[in-house]
This record gives C-alpha cells, structure tokens and sequence, in this order.
DNA sequence: TCCGCCATGTAACCTGTTACATGATTTT
DNA sequence: AAAATCATGTAACAGGTTACATGGCGGA
C-alpha cells in the first residue's frame, strides 16, 4: 500500500501547478486547499525528499541560499495522473458536533441551541470567504484551464455551507426554539 | 496538549443510552453513529477498561460466560457532562474527491465526470437511507427524549446529501457537460 | 459437525501533528 | 538592531486501524 497514502497526491498536485519551496508549498496547501485539504511540515519534507530519490521531483536552487524550488518531472506528472486514478480512501467520519447532539438530553438542550449558533455563525463565515474565494480566483486566473476545477471545488464548500445552515434552522426548530424573532416557517414539511 | 481524543466520549455517550457489551457498543457506533463516528475495536476496548478503573463504569455479568455488561455509573455521567461541553476538536479535512478535482486538468475531464456521477449515486444512497432511517426512528422511538436529538443528526446527513447533489449539478455544467439531460434547476422538492 | 456470530483482547503498524532546533533574509 | 517571515528539517508522540489469537455458543 502507498506509505503516504494522499500526500504524495497533493504535493506532486501542487508542484504540478507551478515548482515552488516546501515552504510555499505548504502555504499553497493551506490558503488554496484549505478547505477541503491541509498537510503539515513534518509530511511535506520527508515527501519530498522520497519523491526527489524517485525522481518525480527535481531540486533546484531556490529563492534564498539553502533553500530549494521543487520541480516536477515528467515521471512525476505521470505518476500523479496514477494517483488521482486510485480510488478515494475516505477517512472514517467523525463529527465532533453531531456526536455533540446526538447526547443533545445529556448535554441539555441550552447548550445544543449554542452549539448551533456556533456552527451558524462559522458557515456564514465560510460562505463569505467561498464568495470572496471564487471572485478573486475568476479575475486572476482568468482564462486558465485549470479555473473550472478549483471553482468547482470552491462550489463545494458554497452548497456545504449552505446545506449546513439549512440544517442548522431545522435543528433549532427541532429543539422547539421559540424567540419571536425568527423567520416565518415555511409551508412543507 | 494535543487534540484529545473523544472516543471516551462516544463510549460513555453508548453506555448513557443503555448497559452493553464491548462488542454490542461497537455496533451501536456502526449501526446508529455511523454516518458520522466510527470507532474500532482496538480503541473500545482498552477505553473501557480506563473508565473503568476510574469508576466511570461498572463491569456486570454479560449475556454469556466470559462476557461483561458495560453499565455507566453516577460519575460517569458526570464525566460525559463534562466531556460533551469540551470545545469540538475538528479534524484536518482530508475530502480525496476534491483533491482529486481540483487537480482535474490533470486528471481529466472524462474521469472528473465519472467521479461526480459516483458520488451522486452514493449521495443518492445515503439520502434514501436517511430518510428510511428517520422514518423507522420516529417509529420506534416514538415520544423518546432521546428522538430530537438523533433526528437532528439524520437531518444533518439528508442536508449534506442534498448540498452534495446540488453541487455535483453546478460541478458537472463546469465541465461542460451536454445540455439539459437533468431536471436541476427546478424548485426545491 | 462445522460454520458463523458473539465476544475479548493485543500488537504491529501507519499516518499525521506538534514541538523543537536552526539559521538566513527582509522589514521595521 | 530587533522582529517578522522565509526556510529546512527531525523527534517524539498521539490517535487510530488492522490483523491476529482465542474461545463459547447456536443453528444448519
């Protein structure tokens, strides 16, 4: 079985986009990646360094002296193109906030109803940044073939967020909340 | 100190339901939490044997020679309290669908496509479930303190499920798929 | 009788994060 | 000159899965 099972994808992914440090690399992950993806310094570098002795990636001098920009190599872009062909490995699920609410009795229903204004609170901040995200990118990237893809995934996060504060109205009405200054209900059921 | 772990949680939050075995726990996870925890053997086991020894649950005769009933004690339900109220630890995301589409310049528009139709049928799946699942509960639960709250996280699964089939419709436009074969648009059903 | 499920546990093995150690270069 | 940022890397540890080892019990 592959050793480092998805990061191999998303560093050659990354450094297919255009050569970089470890460094960058990791900032590209976080900042571009972020909401779906994130890999740590301590898997990025030993990566690297394994993907350098296969030769999937090139060192060259990089930007600062002892520090290196990594390029990919046409057997790396290849084995990329296997990676991204292997079948999805998910990650077993684990929702800290549903575990929450589903002891919501022993929990007490106060401290749901927090929690749900909580998680609110942080989609409607995810979906302004999914909106900033996708206008910046559209300008910048503009005419790149690589834009409809990373729109897509931004799409994502846009209908998680919004499948989320969907959500969260039905929980806090299924907690029988009753301040007056809701929205009116809705008709079906 | 680094992120704890909330199989703790998820073993006394079982036990709170009714006394079980090790093994009967391990089923309920799978069967009840699944969509959204998991927890294996290796980590149920040596768990329990930590709560018990702490006194937050008791070891009872079990429903066979050499099997123990798990029940949870005063001060285990005290600790759940305490454990539920901790701050969520969320996971790294780590979604292997979007890594692999964001990267699908790459990859290719074909296998893209065929990515997304599967996982509208998994969405698809899951949603049948969901509501099947909602249906059986408010059944059998009926009047249970406990129904609000499970229903809430099912709830939570059919809105991510329909946030996923929505997205997947933008998603497959962006790759410019043929005219309008679906019927996605329309209203909300 | 034999198979499959209930039941318990452990050990090996990954994968991945965090903290640490180190230093160069840019900015203030 | 000090502080922030760029940059590289390692070691320790946490958290978790899988495979294995073991055995009782019920039904075909």
């Amino acid at each position: 079985m592959a050793r480092r099972s998805q990061t191999e994808t998303a560093v050659l992914g990354g450094l297919s986009m255009h050569p970089m440090t470890a460094y960058a690399l990791r900032e590209a992950i976080r900042d571009v990646l972020g909401h779906f993806w994130s890999e740590s310094f301590g898997q990025i570098y030993p990566t690297l360094n394994a993907l350098e002795q296969q030769g999937h990636v090139e060192r060259r001098e990089g930007p600062r002296s002892g520090s290196s920009t990594f390029v990919i190599t046409e057997s790396g872009t290849a084995r990329l193109r296997e990676l991204l062909s292997e079948p999805i490995t998910a990650a077993p699920p684990r929702n800290g906030l549903l575990l929450r609410l589903f002891f919501g009795r022993v929990l007490g229903a106060e401290k749901c109803r927090e929690l749900l204004l909580e998680a609110k609170a942080d989609a409607e901040r995810s979906l302004a940044e999914y909106d900033h995200l996708a206008r910046t990118l559209s300008a910048e990237e503009e005419g790149s073939a690589d834009l409809p893809y990373v729109l897509m995934t931004v799409s994502a996060g846009r209908h998680d967020a919004e499948g989320v504060l969907a959500w969260i109205g039905e929980a806090l009405a299924l907690l029988g909340d009753a301040p007056a200054n809701d929205a009116p209900a809705n008709g079906e059921s």
